[in-house]
DNA sequence: TTATACGATTTGTCTTACAAATATAATTAT
DNA sequence: ATAATTATATTTGTAAGACAAATCGTATAA
């Protein structure tokens, strides 16, 4: 029955009582607001000791899937898409890989949300990102204030009304700040021959497409902000495949 | 010092020692391959006995933050950024407007790529799509096998090269399929009038920007292919708002 | 009938105990 | 003396028991 034990990498009891749980939840059509049974009768149903019950009931808290009032036993709750990955984006854990993974995943995305942020645009919007880049122009060269430069970027976020994506770009945020410091040697360069040439596609032109209502100039704008990105993670790709 | 007892909803131990462990483990640097001390060093540091110690170890553990082998103590180890979602990613446990968020998500991310698809297309690319877009067109409407289907948007994400990316899509992938059948009474009759007045963009229409590099086009041609969803989301917001 | 107090139940935490696995030390054989 | 084997110690995985804290329900008293 349990032939588990084969697989080298130890699947513990906590791991299949983890699993056990997540189909006993989907397999009864459990879902948020749903009680479930208290811990010595799932443990054993289960036939594990409470110890390891509660481990995996504990991942499981931690996703939010599972709620817990004293004496009042536990519900179903709707977990956190995002609790998870919340806790390890720090760039000493991953792997240069993965962090310009996470970047390019960053690009991808924002240039993406165009379509929904023309659909969702109001005054209040333009206003607001009036105001960033008012604040923003006091350096000369391409850089803006890291401050500023969060708070534009945020703002295009927020515009999409997208809470699920809000919440993505705040938690991979730290990487492209880690990245752009650590190669700094790299992009300075590029953003001030940019900036030289008349190039560079400022925080002011992105407003201005916007205000004007040119979906594709502000997404063209968009792709050649992000451009010394673009060829960063070319570069890094291709080196990494020698 | 330890005054988050006046929280609400509870902060147990094990919420307080998992914070602490990554605590730990960001202040002295430690990384992937760094072993970490032993569960009883750790439990007495923190003043706190085994269980919670434990079930603070078996969360992270669940991200891929650690692995132990039996005696041979406990190591950092590269956490995967998307385990934790991978679990939860379940329709009934998630709200309507979580699974809305998530197909826009996955929509603008989708859309987005069309840059890093055309930085890293290459011929083999374009024979396996020709292959897949050829099994698909049997049925007569806008629809393709499912199969198909999945297989022509995943051959999309592959090119980009970024796994991420693509770990990303495979999870939230049931998200679009219960969608789509679940208001299959809103998307079936918008593609078919599509499709009947030459609006719809099929996979092949896709296919044949790509084999011309014509990157605008394909762009467009994407956010046409996801219109229904677009206005079903325009509309499912709306409503929410309300 | 309302207010208080008591008891029962359930989760949170600690402790002890032991099994399994394995690194290290000790012992034996060549 | 070196190699092979055995024994010992250590560390994680699991179980079980105990108790505190919280709270729900009930019983008792005003």
């Amino acid at each position: 029955m349990n032939d588990l034990r084969i697989v080298n990498h130890q699947i513990t009891l906590v791991d299949q009582v983890e699993e056990k749980l997540l189909n006993y939840f989907k397999s009864n059509n459990l879902g948020p607001g749903d009680p479930i049974p208290k811990e010595l009768e799932l443990a054993t149903a289960l036939g594990v000791g409470r110890s390891v019950l509660r481990e995996a009931l504990s991942r499981l808290r931690m996703l939010g899937l599972i709620e817990t009032r004293t004496r009042r036993g536990m519900l179903l709750a709707e977990p956190s898409l995002l609790r998870g990955m919340k806790r390890i984006v720090e760039p000493n854990m991953l792997s240069d890989k993965t962090l310009f993974n996470i970047l390019g995943f960053r690009v991808a995305l924002e240039i993406g949300m165009t379509e929904m942020i023309f659909q969702n645009i109001n005054k209040a919007h333009i206003d607001d990102l009036e105001d960033i880049v008012k604040r923003g122009i006091v350096k000369k060269y391409s850089e803006y204030t890291p401050v500023t430069e969060y708070e534009f970027h945020t703002k295009l976020y927020e515009i999409t009304g997208n809470s699920t994506i809000m919440e993505f770009q705040a938690i991979i945020r730290p990487v492209s700040v880690f990245l752009k410091e650590r190669f700094k040697d790299y992009f300075l360069p590029i953003n001030k021959e940019l900036a030289r040439t008349g190039k560079l596609v400022s925080h002011k032109d992105l407003l201005d497409f916007l205000r004007k209502g040119d979906k594709e100039g502000f997404r063209k704008g968009m792709i050649d902000h992000f451009g010394a990105y673009y060829t960063f993670l070319k570069h890094e790709n291709h080196s990494e495949e020698d």
